[in-house]
DNA sequence: CTCGGTGTTGACGTTAACGTAAACGTAATT
DNA sequence: AATTACGTTTACGTTAACGTCAACACCGAG
């Protein structure tokens, strides 16, 4: 059985973050629920919206970079001139992100290189000690 | 014909950062260039530690995380106690860059896939103008 | 000798992305 | 009726990572 609708605390827990994020993000134009009286009511695209922005955010894009690739997804730009921007938009993205996924990959070596090396010098370590209760 | 001895204003140059970023990474104790003087003098020790603090940067990392990481990459950590410490932090920021490499495939297919629609929608656009013009 | 270029040390300013607190409304529980 | 849980708006506080500016020192060229 499956919801689509949700108030500010379920969205919350769901994503581990507070309401007030939520109503942050909402400031800011990148969520925009329905309202039922006072309350936020946030369907099933608000959730996906969500979705990207925290998936931005883990990458290092700011909010604003998020948002923009949010339009970007949206069916609702159809003129040819902004369809070239937005185009023009993505493909710098996916270089950037391209950039950042030869980081990535320099660093995870870098980073296992090293453990692999610490463990050497702890088991080294661990010989030693015995070595030396033996002697005593 | 490689210099071991860089200004500030050379690596600033070299690595697109201001001189008051590099102040500002010392103050961190991220950077301990000598001193000639007054003047800095950053070796290539410190040229290698600005790599990985940018590389950090660019995955999202802080630039306390960026610190630690450069502790481990330091030789001068030897107890037995520390050394286990450090190989847990690694292993913690495997599985984050791990998890992280996953958003980026995720991000990067989306956003190729968004590419191709919207180069067809826009090839679809030209191919109306063109039926539009043959009919006047 | 003065001028431009490069360096130095404070010290205050700025932006993003929320945190935190006050003051209040509403609905269900006890 | 009072408490508890969840929601609201408004507004000020906070942290990281520098930017910016003032006031000064040194050094080589003209």
């Amino acid at each position: 059985m499956m919801h689509y609708q949700f108030s500010i605390g379920d969205l919350a827990r769901e994503f581990d973050v507070t309401p007030r994020t939520l109503r942050f993000y909402e400031e800011k134009g990148l969520l925009n629920p329905d309202r039922e009286g006072q309350n936020r009511v946030y369907g099933a695209s608000d959730r996906t919206r969500l979705r990207l922005i925290l998936r931005g955010k883990r990458l290092g894009l700011t909010l604003d970079e998020s948002a923009s690739l949010i339009l970007m997804y949206d069916p609702a730009s159809n003129n040819q001139h902004q369809l070239k921007a937005l185009i023009e938009k993505i493909r710098e993205s996916r270089v950037r992100l391209e950039e950042q996924l030869k980081d990535l990959q320099r660093m995870l070596s870098d980073v296992s290189e090293w453990e692999q090396r610490s463990m050497q010098e702890l088991d080294a370590l661990r010989m030693h000690k015995q070595t030396n209760q033996r002697e005593k």
